[in-house]
DNA sequence: AATGAATGAGCCTTCATTCAT
DNA sequence: AATGAATGAAGGCTCATTCAT
């Protein structure tokens, strides 16, 4: 209901609510197969199975698609990573969950995902998708319990998921690497003071 | 025989040389000016000063001009990163001079930089970039004086960076503050298990 | 049976009738605020407070809606032009009159009517519209009392109007000035054979 | 040289003017075959016998062919003007002799003429199309010698083209006749003082 | 009768690339 | 070697029109 930024006409009747995702999926997948080149309106459409005009009776335009791809992926990424934070996954300490989390999300489409990765990264709006990061940051405290500094927390936060991204663009093959999440984690805990063996 | 890989002939007289300086220096300043949607090769030819024919002359196709830039990019960082590695940056740390020297690499044109780098992040080829890391990655070794293995090399250096870039991407206004610098100094050391202290 | 051409279904109860007035009104005010290019059927439906369906029980097509607008707007200077023409103006040849009542209608619109104009003169049935002028053609007579012949009638009454079209679409400062109006009596006058003084 | 102002680039070539000149022939065979709403960009190209891309080498966009047409018409009718009025046209008045150019000038090709002209008027500039009359107006001097006023001078110029215009545009069969003529003549004539029998 | 979501033909325009000069 | 006019495939987008509800 407040969405409605990038979107043309709020769909409030479950049709048009259903072209919206179809549209999204549609588009995930023209990126996926055809990478930025293929990525135009008339083959997302196709794709969506609606007509081009029902795409743009949504989107006001091209880039709108591409924006709301991200914000779409960044809320699922919030929502792995408050049930991360809240504990619920079980027997892992709050900070490897969220990384483990987002490692897994890549599982078995690594390829595809790098070149929507990069899309985004080239047409979003790097403030808005970064908003996930708050509950995050300011829920760290360091090893004495003092709360993170905007500025710590920010360092902390874009450097364990810059490490994550760059393995996914480079198409590093330790991505799903049990020491690759150890790194991450330690990396984590050094930084918020938590003894090596932590 | 050396042709390079992006590059059509490899352009031996001085004149040629001088050539593909000025696309590529056109080519950042249109990226710069125009963001990616204005980045063409008509545009890239006049302000460079050349005919839009011998740029093709150079460049086999648009792509390859934005992985020119990349690669240009890549090793002049490389000198930087060498330099500061060498010690020659007198009196300050390795790892404090590698850092300062890619923030300050953006002053005055963050704008400016933070498109060119969406398009380069979004188009170039990631690992070749990140070839610059090799020497850093392998140098550095913990505070027990082992050295890192790839993998914590690997998140060490992609870790730092991606803080920075994060910081550039998001616009953030604590870019040169003196703050930041030190929290990267800091998630550098920790990570490398020197005391807090160091 | 008595259906129009360009109307679908003759409105019989006052609430179709008003449709479509509201229509041809908002086509009006769509025209003078956003030019031609503006000018679709979206828009026009939107600002009339009707569904785009509900324009299409009652046009056939776009185009049907711009000449029904030349026609309202021929019909209505038919009755000012009768009304003049029938002395109901008191004090004022009826000639001067008939140019005066034109002149008018232009009265603070200058630019929206310049407008509207040039659409309508672009896409109207010239012959349709011009029906308006039979009345004024066969009324007048020379000073010596003889009946104007067909050509003679119509290039009085093109060359008059002529005349003030021009004024409209050239934009011309003088529209509302006396000398304009009194030049335009002089030419209608000269052209009958009354003296010059007249 | 100085008609740039439409034209993207300066066509110094002769094959450049030339491809210029293809287009705009083609434009007017094209309005006059299919109307405006056959006018289209690639239509035009077609016919010219260029590229698409070569069109829009020379004409920015769409409107600018239309303008480009109007121009040119106004050009060539300024040139017969002044032809006529410089007396080359032995044994006419040179009022007569400028009517019975523009009367001949929709010699054999009414109909299509017709078309063309609400066209260009519908998108023309009024205030550059009207330019042309400036040396018609001011050379004409009343019966007593006398120079017209500008308001007077527009009112003919405006009011003889008008009559003329709208024959053309109702379809009138007498555009051709002597009597359409002869009553053009008399009409300015009788406004500029002369007698009757003039 | 009214609605308005959906359709899709088709238009304008861009720009990577070629090649005759 | 360089030039730059020409090409034309391709794609973003509009909007007149339909029809299920």
């Amino acid at each position: 209901m407040e969405e409605a930024d990038n979107i043309r006409q709020a769909p409030r009747q479950k049709r048009a609510r259903a072209s919206v995702d179809f549209i999204l999926d549609a588009a995930t997948q023209v990126l996926e197969r055809d990478g930025e080149a293929g990525f135009n309106t008339n083959a997302v459409a196709e794709r969506a199975g609606v007509s081009i005009g029902t795409l743009y009776r949504y989107f006001p335009d091209k880039l709108a698609i591409l924006k709301a791809m991200g914000m779409r992926e960044t809320v699922a990424f919030r929502k792995v990573v408050a049930q991360a934070m809240a504990g619920e996954t079980e027997g892992l300490a709050r900070d490897r969950a969220v990384i483990r989390a987002f490692l897994r999300a890549f599982q078995g489409r690594t390829r595809a995902r790098q070149i929507a990765m990069m899309a985004m990264l080239a047409h979003a709006d790097h403030r808005k998708l970064a908003e996930g990061f708050g509950p995050v940051e300011t829920s760290f405290t360091d090893a004495a319990g003092k709360a993170l500094s905007p500025i710590a927390g920010f360092v902390l936060s874009r450097a364990v998921q810059g490490a994550m991204r760059a393995a996914v663009l480079e198409g590093a093959d330790f991505l799903l690497c049990q020491e690759f999440e150890d790194e991450l984690v330690k990396l984590s805990r050094a930084y918020l003071g938590y003894g090596p063996k932590a």
